[in-house]
DNA sequence: AGCCATTATGACTGGACAGTCAGTTTGATC
DNA sequence: GATCAAACTGACTGTCCAGTCATAATGGCT
């Protein structure tokens, strides 16, 4: 009896053309009907799996949001000095969003803006981004406490950081000027590691 | 006759109240008839001014976007140092946003979402930003070649910059966890000047 | 006071779109 | 191949809202 593993695979392939649509017209800008028709099915059928069009938009953007989550925490687990935790981090975040594009473009130009309007939306996603800075802002202390890095405070270290890295993903969509590449993100790396030495 | 004049303080204040809605309930959730009931006045004499909703909306954002802009260009022609110069550029942009709540909630949370999608909207608008960057990319180079700081790529470092500024301006709009204050500005300026140092 | 131009009004229209539901198809089971 | 439930469909409904326009108020001028 695969019959949940079906459904679970059409909700799967239903969020997956709901990211493409998002991401290519964003959230005011799509119907319900876009979607439809982008999964190649009729809208009626949407609201079999879905209660409505924001749950939709939720259950996309947070499904990769876990993910990338996990992947971030897994890479740091992994990785020894605190400059291969932090590379670790960094690269990991970076190489999921090139991975997945359509969820770069929904996280960056407007998720993020929504959960800053009043929206209660997304009580777990906000967790999701809490916990990561929270990750990092332990590495920190615990390299600060170990002499390895000079005494920053490590929350504001760790904001840091998370500002950095999403400025790398922005520039990654808005295409203005130069192409961006693994530089931009070695740069960053490198300021990271001269700013907080011993 | 200060015909002209009367009308101009209008517009203004028309902007000002979009402003204020559009901050507080987002583009797409905001009415016309909201922004001229927070105006005092009647939707159809809000047409007398503005051709459409986005227009009002372009014109809002882009009134701030250059008094910001020509902010932090003034603020730093009359610095001196190259340290000096980047912590008037930071510290002038916080300022500035400090001043104009509205704005601020805008800008970061929608407009520069909605650039990014495919809109030609805001050519003006990127042009402001780019010119923000070439400011600070020139600055870096000056500096360079004078060997007051080492040798860097100067517009990766524009934008880290860029980057690190925005991210302080979003802390102030997700009040998640701690209160942000002057110590968040003056650490990424410490954290640059560290980085850049010869 | 009477006149006209400028400015303001708000009821109205047309289109878009989220969500519904009565009916149709599918495919598993006997 | 008959039966039935689960999955699917898309025309339909009610609501919302940007933009219009016929009408009204304002106020400067003679």
């Amino acid at each position: 009896m695969n019959r949940k593993a079906a459904t679970e695979q059409r909700r799967c392939s239903l969020l997956q053309a709901a990211r493409a649509v998002f991401a290519r017209q964003g959230y005011a800008n799509t119907g319900v009907d876009d979607i439809a028709a982008q999964a190649g099915i009729a809208k009626g059928t949407i609201y079999l799996y879905f209660p409505s069009k924001e749950a939709i938009y939720l259950a996309a953007v947070l499904e990769d949001a876990r993910l990338l989550a996990a992947d971030s925490r897994a890479a740091m687990a992994s990785a020894g000095a605190w400059q291969e935790k932090l590379g670790a981090y960094i690269r990991t975040r970076v190489n999921y969003f090139e991975r997945h594009e359509d969820f770069l473009r929904i996280y960056i130009s407007e998720f993020r803006g929504m959960c800053m309007q009043g929206k209660p939306m997304a009580a777990e996603f906000i967790h999701l981004v809490q916990e990561g800075e929270a990750q990092l802002a332990q590495l920190f202390a615990a390299a600060a406490a170990r002499g390895e890095i000079r005494a920053v405070d490590p929350e504001l270290a760790a904001l840091t950081v998370s500002d950095m890295t999403r400025g790398l993903m922005e520039r990654r969509l808005r295409n203005w000027g130069r192409p961006i590449g693994p530089e931009d993100t070695e740069f960053v790396l490198d300021v990271l590691c001269r700013a907080l030495a011993a």
